[in-house]
DNA sequence: AACCATTGCAACCGCAACATC
DNA sequence: AGATGTTGCGGTTGCAATGGT
């Protein structure tokens, strides 16, 4: 019949995130660990999707998350990345750590693909984003792509383990509010 | 100062694959 | 084997911030 019967009882928040909504799953999967998405969702008290609070994690609240600039060496090795495998962002991200496939996409969107537009007058020149891409260092050939590649500089590897949950050093898109560090540390504070 | 256009990013949506019953 | 639920992924949208006129 009229699904608004059980809208009470499905009642689900969208939208961005607060402050509040945070605290409470940055505190509920340090004292729970994550799980099942749905489930965790409704036991932390949050009116949102399973997936909304995955999202939120992943993408955003986990404390490995590295927030801000792409460096050039990051951005060398995306474009070879994507060269190699188009856009399987999920795949690519695990190549960058701390990076997350959505960061990754839009960085893509936003940045790279703009300039490969810009420069497609001279594109009929030979450019191409592997062209540009490969410049000083290849990737071994694997036809899966899961073997490792050789930047010139050792950042495949993370170079630190997030023991500063994250480097704000540039820190333009996240200065009006809160920062990461103040949840996590709220977080430390009240985790029961 | 006010308006408009552009940019960048967080979040949502739909779908497919996988897991469980 | 099929139904149902969950997860992961890629594409897309909405909106705040910023820049330009």
């Amino acid at each position: 019949m009229d699904k608004s019967c059980n809208s009470q009882e499905v009642e689900v928040r969208k939208g961005p995130w607060t402050m509040e909504e945070d605290l409470i799953l940055i505190n509920y999967i340090v004292n729970h660990g994550e799980g099942v998405w749905n489930s965790l969702a409704r036991s932390a008290g949050l009116k949102r999707t399973g997936k909304s609070c995955r999202l939120r994690w992943l993408n955003y609240l986990r404390p490995d998350v590295r927030r801000g600039n792409i460096t050039h060496e990051e951005q060398i090795l995306i474009m070879e990345l994507h060269s190699r495998w188009g856009n399987r962002w999920s795949k690519i991200a695990r190549h960058l750590p701390g990076r997350t496939d959505n960061e990754i996409k839009n960085y893509w969107r936003t940045r790279i693909q703009k300039h490969i537009k810009q420069a497609e007058p001279f594109a009929n020149q030979n450019f191409t984003p592997a062209q540009t891409a490969s410049t000083s260092y290849s990737c071994s050939t694997d036809q899966d792509g899961s073997g490792p590649c050789s930047p010139p500089m050792n950042f495949t590897s993370n170079p630190e383990p997030f023991t500063t949950p994250l480097s704000l050093e540039s820190n333009d898109n996240y200065d009006s509010f809160w920062s990461m560090e103040d949840l996590w540390s709220t977080q430390f504070f009240n985790s029961d």
